[in-house]
DNA sequence: CTACCTGCAAACTTTTTGCAGCCCA
DNA sequence: TGGGCTGCAAAAAGTTTGCAGGTAG
């Protein structure tokens, strides 16, 4: 993944599989999910290989990669920006719809003296189906 | 204090300066910074050791544990709820005062349908010391 | 053609864990 | 004194990378 240096990035079976995995479906699964998915399609394909389509799309902005805690990240074929809702109770992450809280950046920059160019929001709870009461 | 298995938590010489360590640091460390910080007081402590601590001292709600990107976590000794601005140019990652922006979760409670238990907020971009315009 | 990409496997990083002895409450 | 805690080292778990052959443009 070096496209830093001006390199063009090239369209591989295995890197339109991979695409279109992530695009059908709104699971935002980790890499190992991709690539159970992804060997249905193409059984030998690699673990690393996937690993570098993953940043590659990201770098292309094709993709976000998530980062949650300890160790693992999960990836999103939906690259609009947007919030997400982690369900703590089934683990499900949803998409949220919201237009961007932007006031809140403008606050911050004024309050702290920093320049603000994005944010990261997250929230967690039950989801309508763990939410039996 | 109880853990979750109800086991009764003891005070330890380690587990009394990691404490120090992250209380007496707004630097929010990783790991491996607290037990390179730690090891000048206590030499043959071992990196388990400061994990295990790290993670009894997060359940006791004495610490937070921040996760960013790809595998690996940092410690905030402010245990109380609040925001995180991350320099994009030098690293740094500096607490932000503001009260929670609670309104958010009643918002995204109604238009989804959800409970929402929490949020986390993380504002990027660059710090007075990193802009020089 | 030729630079980028692939499969394979080994290496890396961060964090966890099994064990035998240690020590806090 | 007993059960949690420690140091040590090995193991997990997720991700990256070196290499030699393969392929998109």
């Amino acid at each position: 993944m070096k496209n830093v240096d001006g390199v063009k990035y090239r369209m591989t079976k295995q890197k339109r599989v991979i695409l279109e995995v992530l695009k059908n479906t709104k699971s935002h699964p980790t890499a190992d999910w991709v690539y159970d998915k992804v060997r249905k399609k193409i059984p030998n394909i690699s673990l690393g290989t996937v690993y570098r389509n993953l940043n590659i799309l990201k770098n292309q902005g094709e993709i976000l990669e998530l980062s949650y805690g300890k160790g693992f990240s999960r990836f999103d074929g939906n690259a609009s920006k947007h919030y997400h809702f982690t369900c703590e109770h089934c683990g499900r992450i949803l998409d949220i719809e919201t237009p961007e809280f932007i006031e809140m950046e403008q606050e911050i920059a004024r309050q702290m003296g920093v320049k603000v160019a994005r944010h990261r929001l997250e929230f967690y709870g039950s989801c309508p189906d763990c939410t039996t009461d």
